[in-house]
DNA sequence: GCCTTGTCTTCTGTAGACAACGGTGAACTC
DNA sequence: GAGTTCACCGTTGTCTACAGAAGACAAGGC
């Protein structure tokens, strides 16, 4: 009987943490990968045929798992005219840094002052495979890692629908960075940005809310600065503006920007 | 030649505010609706074939309907088994009031102070439907309008992402509330939430972000206490414990609040 | 009498096919 | 020569049909 149990439970156990993959399912990891990786860019239209001889899966599932990527942000549906990649402008990622950046500081508002251990340690487990990554020098995990060691971050809350709000914009954001990814790597280093994330985790395990809430703005102002950078280059008078407005802002609260005219 | 333009325009403006209704759309509408007055209440199971046949559409577009509607949190997929009503415990209750209040209060911070006309005519528009649900008497209606208000609220800060996810939270909130309509509407009265919006209003038409801030938390805390009385009604000392932490927390920040153990 | 096991039904997951709409290109007319 | 119209093609939206799994129920064994 005993060894019935054994058996059996692993069994069990596997399905309840990964449910038989549907092709649905598949199908909308695989999309979405395709974009987040910039096989698929903004603006590209999708065109279900093509999809399902490229995944082997029917059109029914498929468009299940288009429905899904398009609640998270990353699609957007034309009627009739079929689905395309969410084309991102300025206030696009405007929209997407200050709601992230607010979801991450009611994050920590709520999860510090607990500091569940466990919690605690999947964000240093989070790190542990940045370093990993940055070890192995691979950029694109390395990036990877830094939005799964924020996700934890904001995990510590204990709020399932601040996370998945989190996760979703989050990807939103991966795709802002998409295009933009080599030239920012290049410019701060792998070992800065685990660096960066080190100095964060050091602050989570000290506790003090306040500590964090100012290292994270700063962090994530950081990112949007460059990112800014990126998408405005070429228009350097409106990067001016910008920058100089987060510096403004920089003293002000968290929220302190403003949104774009475009 | 200015006919056809006369003619065409109003298509192509009609079609922008209302795409052309999908089955896939019209039956996510049917079910959220089903939903949100409670005729599928909270972890019923919801079978495809039976609302195929209700509906008069086919299974993939249902599907279709259901994933998105899983997305806005109103449903949980079961693998193999379908899909039921997303059940709500205490702590269900919790993420959703702290969650939605953080996201009005973002939304408040960033719109008053620029108090664009159109978007303050929008609330005043939607505080005249309250008022005219109010006269006719109609508690569901009414119900429906003051989340429009607050919908509307939310829409001064002119980020789309923000009031999407708000609107989600919301339908949660209405399902949360759902089975316990009557006996709120019945301890408070219709005219009684119509003032506590015009108050509202009234405030933000002021222009200071903080007393909307304020008057706004009242509100929400309002609206959670009812919520947690009746979520809580036979379990008292839970209910007095949680009222207790409303009332310290009142004066400290929103997020004041602690998740609950459940 | 209770547990186990086998079968049966029901529902989900998926595939393939049809219909309708929109876009594109060429031909025709002015 | 330019504009317009029409027809074709591609794509989406939808439906019917089939395979496979999960749960229910009954019959048999312990």
């Amino acid at each position: 009987m005993a060894e019935r149990t054994t058996v059996t439970m692993p069994d069990e156990a596997a399905r309840r943490i990964a449910p038989p993959p549907s092709m649905a399912r598949l199908a909308a990891d695989a999309v979405r990968k395709m974009i987040l990786t910039g096989e698929l860019q903004p603006g590209d239209r999708v065109v279900e045929n093509q999809l399902t001889h490229q995944l082997g899966v029917s059109r029914p599932p498929l468009r299940e798992a288009l429905r899904v990527l398009e609640q998270e942000g990353l699609l957007v549906q034309q009627p009739r005219r079929g689905v395309i990649v969410v084309p991102i402008n300025l206030h696009d990622v405007y929209e997407i840094f200050t709601l992230r950046d607010q979801l991450e500081r009611m994050a920590v508002e709520l999860g510090v002052p607990v500091r569940s251990p466990d919690r605690l340690e999947r964000c240093r487990a989070a790190l542990r495979d940045l370093e990993d990554a940055a070890r192995a020098g691979d950029a694109a995990t390395v990036t990877d890692r830094a939005f799964d060691f924020h996700l934890a971050v904001v995990g510590l809350a204990g709020h399932r629908r601040l996370e998945e709000s989190y996760r979703s914009l989050s990807l939103q954001m991966r795709l802002c960075m998409g295009m933009n990814q080599r030239a920012r790597v290049a410019g701060e280093g792998l070992w800065g940005i685990v660096e960066r994330h080190r100095a964060i985790l050091a602050t989570l395990e000290r506790g003090n809310p306040q500590e964090v809430l100012e290292m994270l703005t700063d962090h994530g102002q950081h990112t949007f600065v460059l990112e800014l950078g990126h998408s405005l280059s070429g228009r350097s008078a409106e990067a001016e503006a910008w920058l100089e407005r987060l510096g403004r802002s920089r003293s002000d609260t968290a929220l302190g920007l403003e949104a774009p005219r475009s």
